[in-house]
DNA sequence: ATTAGCACTCAGTTGCAGAGAGTGCTAAAA
DNA sequence: TTTTAGCACTCTCTGCAACTGAGTGCTAAT
C-alpha cells in the first residue's frame, strides 16, 4: 500500500519545500525561474514548471492568477509540516539560542513566581518567532491545594491568599464582618490547611459544594459562613490566559493590510475563544500544528497554530502556542514552541 | 493691554471653532463652502475666505496644498482648547453616561481590589474615548504602610504580602532558610508592624537603609538578616503604570497608516517612558492638555495628551491620562478624563 | 525524460486628459 | 468700509489606454 508520504518522489518535495520555504521568505508567489536559480535542483525551469503542474493537480500549490508565480495551500502547508521539515533538522541562528541561555538563567531566578514566569515566557515566544504567543495556565486538575491564609485588612475586610503547590499565588479581598478576630480567621484557616493540603483545587470546590447543600438545613450560620469563606478564597484561581501582545506581530507584512489586525486585535480581545481553543490541545503529546482552516474558531481560520504542552514530570499541566499566519515559519515555531515548554516544565521540578 | 484670548474676534472664533470641530470629526481639510453650509454664521463662502486666510496668517491654520481645504495647526488647537473650548460646555452622548454610571457601580463594588479598578478605569478610557488610557499608581509618598505577612511557603521559601492603606495588595516570593520559623516570622513582622504602619512606604525604606548602615558593624547577622527581609518585602511596590492596548486606538483613521500605529506600539511597548511624562503631571490641578509638539518626549511628539490628577482627599496620589492623535475629540476626551479621575479619587474616601 | 522556444496571460506602471474642489483676487453691491 | 459674486487658477484624484515584464502552458526537438 502507498503511504501518504510516498505520493511525491523525492525531487517533488525538494521542489514544495523550496516554493514552501521561499514563500515563508518573501511572502510572493515563486516562479519556476526563481526556483532553478535559487535552489540548485540540477533541472531546468520548464521542469519545474512541469513539477509545479503536478504539485498543483495535488493540490499542494495553487496560483493566485494565471501568470504569478505558485503558492502553497493549506494542504501544502500540512504536506511541508509532516513529511519534509523533519527530514533537516535545521540549525537554528544563535541569535535565538543565546536568547533561549538568557531566558532560561531568568526563569530560574523567578522560578518561584509563576505569574513571572508566563509573562516573561509569552513575551519571549513573541520576541523571538513575532508571532503571537499565548500560554494557558495549569488547569484546575493540576492544581493542589498548598494553603491558604486569611489576614484582616480594613475592619470588614480581610485578604484571602491562596497558594498552590505549583507556584500559583493569588490574593482576593473578601467581606467578613469584623465580629470574625484574627483568631477565628486563623482556625478557619487551620482547619481547611490541615484536611485539604495536596487535594486538587477542583476536588475541594466539589466537596465543599456538596457539603454546603447537605449540611445547610442542620448546621448554624458558623459552619455556612466558613464554607462560604473557602468558596469565596478558593474561587480566586480564574482562568486568566495569558497572551502577548500585538507589538511583535503588527511588523509582519501579512498585516500590511490595517483590516487584518484590526480582525486579529478584536479576536485576541476576546481571550475566552483562544483559551478554548487551546483547552482541546491539553492533552496532546509533542508539537501538534494546525494549519489555516483546520482550526476549528471561524475567527481563527486564516491563521496558524504551533502548540505544545508543558508538563510536570509526566501529566500536561498547560498548553503553550504560537498564533501566526498561514504562512509562517513552521521550522522556527515549532523550534520556539519547544523549547519554551521545555524551560517551563523543567521550572516545576 | 490686549489679551490672547483677543486676538480674535467673536466670528473668527467660530469659525476657527467650526474648522478644528469638522476636521476632528471627519478627518479631511475643511474648506470655506462647507463651513457655509454646515454652521450657519451669516455670511458666504467668500467671507469665510477671508477669515481663513486670516487665521492662517496668525498660525492658528494651515494648508497642506493649494486647492484643498485648512487644518488646524497645533497652534490653533492650542487655542481652540484654552479659549474656545469651555464657552460652550458641551452636553454629552448618553452612550457615555451611561457607560459611566455602570463603572461607577462596578468600582464601588470592587473598591477594595485598586489594581482592578485600575484595570478597569484604563479600559474604560480607552473604550470611551477610543485613545490610550494610561494611569499611573499611587506614587510612593503618597503610599503608606498598613501591614505586612510572611508565610512560609516551600522549605527555603517565603510569601511577603504587603497590604498599604491605600488598598496595593503585592506579593512576592523571597528566600529565607529554613532554620527560621513560622514563630520568627511572626516575631520580624509584628515589629513592623507595629512600630511602622501608617508610615509612608518609601520613608520606611529610608529609615531601614540608614539602619543597615549604621548598625551593620555593630549588630550580628539576625538583625541584618532581618533588615533584609524588610527590604526585599518593601521593594515589592514597583512603578507598573496602566496602560490600556491597542486594540481601540487601531480603529481610529489617524492609524490607517500601518507605520504610525508601529511607531505608537513601540512606544507604549516602553512603558518608562510614559510613566516619566506624566510624572511631570502629579502636581497638576485640574484638566492638563499638552498638543502635539509641545510634547516634551521626542516620540510622542504628534500626539497630544489629555491629563488629570486623582486624589485622595487633597492631595494628588497619582495622574489618569489619555493619548490619542493631535486631532483627538479634546471636548469630549477632557469630559472622559474628568469623569474618570473624579471616579478613582472617590474610591479612596 | 528533459529542455528550448514561443505564444499567451495578466498584474502593475506610466502618462495623459478631464472632473471636482478649493482658493485668491477683483470688481460690484451694500 | 465691509461683504459678496464671479472668474481664473491650482492642485488632487480618477479613469483609461498603452506598455512592460514576469510567469505559464504547450509543442517540438534533444
Amino acid at each position: 500500500m502507498a503511504m501518504i508520504k510516498d505520493i511525491l518522489d523525492d525531487r517533488s518535495k525538494k521542489v514544495l519545500c523550496a516554493v514552501v520555504e521561499s514563500y515563508i521568505r518573501n511572502l510572493e508567489p515563486v516562479g519556476s525561474r526563481f526556483v532553478t536559480r535559487r535552489y540548485s535542483l540540477g533541472c531546468s525551469s520548464a521542469t519545474i514548471r512541469n513539477i509545479m503542474a503536478d504539485l498543483e493537480d495535488v493540490g499542494f500549490l495553487s496560483q493566485p492568477h494565471t501568470s504569478a508565480g505558485r503558492i502553497p495551500t493549506d494542504k501544502g502547508y500540512r504536506f511541508y509540516v509532516d513529511y519534509i521539515l523533519d527530514i533537516k533538522e535545521a540549525e537554528y541562528d544563535e541569535e535565538s539560542q543565546e536568547y533561549l541561555k538568557k531566558l532560561d538563567n531568568h526563569l530560574e531566578y523567578i522560578r518561584s513566581d509563576l505569574n513571572k514566569i508566563f509573562l516573561e515566557a509569552t513575551n519571549a515566544l513573541s520576541t523571538l518567532s513575532n508571532y503571537i504567543g499565548v500560554i494557558t495556565p495549569p488547569r484546575p486538575e493540576c492544581t493542589t491545594f498548598n494553603k491558604l491564609e486569611l489576614i484582616r485588612y480594613r475592619s470588614d475586610q480581610v485578604v484571602a491568599i491562596l497558594l498552590t503547590n505549583e507556584g500559583i499565588i493569588k490574593n482576593k479581598v473578601i467581606s467578613i464582618p469584623p465580629s470574625y478576630s484574627q483568631d477565628d480567621l486563623n482556625n478557619i484557616v487551620d482547619y481547611l490547611n490541615k484536611e485539604y493540603s495536596g487535594y486538587q483545587l477542583d476536588k475541594i470546590m466539589h466537596i465543599l459544594t456538596e457539603r454546603i447543600t447537605t449540611e445547610k438545613a442542620q448546621y448554624n450560620n458558623l459552619i455556612n459562613k466558613t464554607i462560604k469563606i473557602y468558596e469565596e478564597s478558593l474561587s480566586i484561581v480564574a482562568e486568566d490566559i495569558f497572551v502577548s501582545n500585538l507589538y511583535d506581530a503588527i511588523n509582519l507584512p501579512d498585516f500590511a493590510d490595517i483590516s487584518k489586525i484590526k480582525e486579529l486585535s478584536k479576536t485576541i480581545k476576546d481571550k475566552h475563544l483562544i483559551l478554548k481553543l487551546l483547552n482541546e490541545f491539553s492533552d496532546i503529546e509533542g508539537i501538534q500544528v494546525i494549519i489555516g482552516d483546520e482550526n476549528p474558531i471561524t475567527e481563527l481560520k486564516g491563521l496558524s497554530i504551533v502548540a505544545s504542552a508543558y508538563k510536570e514530570g509526566q501529566r500536561n499541566m498547560g498548553v503553550i502556542a504560537l498564533l501566526g499566519p498561514k504562512r509562517m515559519n513552521y521550522s522556527k515555531s515549532i523550534y520556539v514552541v519547544e523549547s519554551i515548554a521545555k524551560l517551563i516544565s523543567r521550572t516545576f521540578d
